[in-house]
DNA sequence: ACAATAAAAGATATCTTTGTCTTTTATTAT
DNA sequence: ATAATAAAAGACAAAGATATCTTTTATTGT
């Protein structure tokens, strides 16, 4: 168990690697953000898929096609990708499965619970895309092996 | 998404439902604690006799036999059950999956992950059965429906 | 010793997630 | 128009998590 499923995990990748390379200019297609955030190319195919429906990035067909993304796409926040492939499962519901633990009659973990759920969904909510690929390309980080 | 697997919720609930039941002066079998905290009962079956081969609770055979626990076990926090059926992954590893991603080199969400994990690590490794449970008998929450 | 009880162990089934392969559709350049 | 390109779509495969069923082993009371 880790915060996110290996489709997400590949979904924030992709995407961190598409804004980085509309801002130099150009679309990519699958094979070369597969190539380079390291996951399987047709299953991230599926993953991209999903997203440019639900409007998180860009896709165009054909020559010259492939992915990419807008200024309102890259305004979003992080918290769109997750809740778009991991759904709102992480930040709801009781940690324990107890169907009868809520505020009025909290478990004893329920209060911890809040406060981490709270921490990450404010870290997802207000850390935007641009910015994340901002600091990636500081060069604090590489996205790639 | 959740933050345990589903075996791990069904081993917290029936460690707590063993725990109380050991405080009753009786052991428990399978099938009254599947019953209680909601459960399969053979696939609980196994969870516990995993839990069991850990030394996290103990178990004995034939009539009136069942799932019990001793002082030790109620000492011991509760991260040992998640450790021992989930693992360590939720609280290592880069929450995005880079493989570059490091103390030294971080990736923009390295910080955040990791206060959430020493807060979740802090309650799970703070947090004992015996305590757990106490503020469950308190009539804060029901661990059944 | 024997019957009853309950966990341990092993085999098998189902569902979800992850991953692959093939065909179709849209777009572009010639 | 045609060929080439690349995503979309659909069907299928493998692995892991979840769940069930049957047999074995250990223990207890009679």
């Amino acid at each position: 168990m880790s915060f996110f499923s290996k489709s997400c995990e590949y979904a924030l990748r992709a995407v961190f690697y598409i804004s980085r390379s509309t801002q130099e200019g150009k679309k990519v297609g699958v094979k070369e953000i597969a190539e380079n955030i390291q996951s399987p190319e047709a299953f991230l195919g599926k993953i991209l898929q999903r997203l440019s429906k639900e409007g998180i990035i860009q896709s165009a067909k054909g020559p010259n096609g492939g992915f990419f993304v807008t200024e309102e796409n890259i305004k979003r926040p992080i918290s769109d990708i997750v809740l778009s492939i991991d759904g709102k499962a992480l930040l709801t519901g009781c940690g324990l499965g107890l169907k009868e633990c809520s505020e009025d009659k909290p478990c004893p973990l329920h209060h911890y619970f809040k406060d981490i759920r709270e921490q990450l969904k404010g870290m997802l909510d207000n850390i935007t895309i641009d910015q994340f690929n901002n600091d990636l390309i500081k060069g604090k980080v590489m996205l790639r092996k």
